[in-house]
DNA sequence: CTTGACACCTACCGATTGGTAAGTCAACAT
DNA sequence: ATGTTGACTTACCAATCGGTAGGTGTCAAG
């Protein structure tokens, strides 16, 4: 059933929330984009909260899906670091969507939080700190020194990840563009560079 | 005028649109904060999009001070950089809402974009350059590279500045802790890594 | 031929949204 | 005394919100 009903909801969902908003999209959005009534997404998903988090919880499946994935693999410590965060910031316009959704939840889980199980992120956060605390020279840092490293490249990912509209409005097409291209070069060395200094 | 209602307004304004966003928050929430009715804060601003408007001017004019103010010292361009950012992961209050508010801004412009003139983020990143493109070994770095540069820099610093509430939710009240002690000297040493490895 | 489940519909609900209209009331200038 | 003005109010509006109630039509099993 893979374009049942019911998982073209979840998609549209997921841009739309990705997009606007939980509170800056309606039900009636939702499902008019799909030229049915919001009765109809009502009779799939209960409410419009439950909605949300179901595409929440295949967000975060995703992600430790991913991680899973590369942790697997047989490269350097450092390496598959360098990996993940590049996969982060692909051109993959669902990857962007996927952003754009996490770090609206970032913003608004203060008053959501225990209701849609947010602190799935936890366990991919232990991931990438176990990962970092591989690569030579973090054997020694503490478990906050580790966070605090992650922490910041996901970040510098993220917040580019999400700034595509803006960007291309600041700085119009071509730069836009330039950026574009020189962005995952200058990631590489951002990630090689922090691993390469260890505190302490 | 200091505590007039309408800069009293303002700040209410900036604070829950901050927390909720644009569409979480109506404007009776932000005038019953004050004690009074929504037609009161209609009074003072025609328009929520404009209340809106006037919060993200301030904000804007806040963070080109802010960097003025750091691009006119003598000290070097390296030092002045890792100053900046650090500033920006200070523990006021103000800066962890300014910083929400902006990455809410980031994310719903492209709905909002020309009407609210959020271009005006473009002067503040020129200067974030061209304060990058002095610092040892990046003058012949492109304007592209400087920007993937600045811009890293900057999501590492923001998306931590948001996420108190997640990573307090994920870590408890003790891991927060460490974490916010560990995280200021990470960040600069991230940037001082970063500087100190130019494209090319 | 009937039954029941499923997918979806129209009709409706009370609450809330942003915004308008038309005041009231105190302070101040003339 | 008499306007005028600014700050704020109550009363109201149509539109939209999330959600409920009670259908209709289709299709497969018995």
């Amino acid at each position: 059933m893979a374009h049942s009903t019911r998982s073209q909801l979840l998609v549209t969902a997921r841009e739309l929330f990705a997009e606007r908003g939980f509170y800056g999209v309606s039900i009636a959005n939702i499902a008019t984009e799909l030229g049915l009534t919001k009765q109809a997404l009502l009779h799939h998903f209960p409410t419009k909260e439950k909605l949300y988090g179901e595409v929440l919880k295949e967000i975060s499946g995703e992600l430790e899906e991913l991680l899973a994935e590369i942790a697997a693999s047989s490269e350097q410590p450092a390496q598959r670091l360098r990996r993940f965060y590049a996969r982060l910031v692909s051109d993959d316009a669902d990857d962007a969507i996927r952003a754009r959704l996490l770090m609206r939840e970032l913003l608004d889980n203060r008053y959501r939080a225990e209701t849609a199980g947010v602190w799935r992120l936890k366990p991919f956060l232990k991931s990438l700190i176990a990962m970092a605390k591989e690569a030579p020279g973090w054997s020694h840092a503490t478990d906050a020194q580790a966070l605090a490293l992650v922490y910041q490249l996901l970040g510098a990912v993220n917040y580019y990840a999400i700034s595509a509209p803006t960007l291309r409005g600041i700085l119009g097409g071509p730069g836009a563009r330039a950026l574009k291209q020189a962005f995952p070069a200058q990631l590489e060395t951002l990630v090689e560079a922090a691993i390469k200094s260890p505190p302490g």
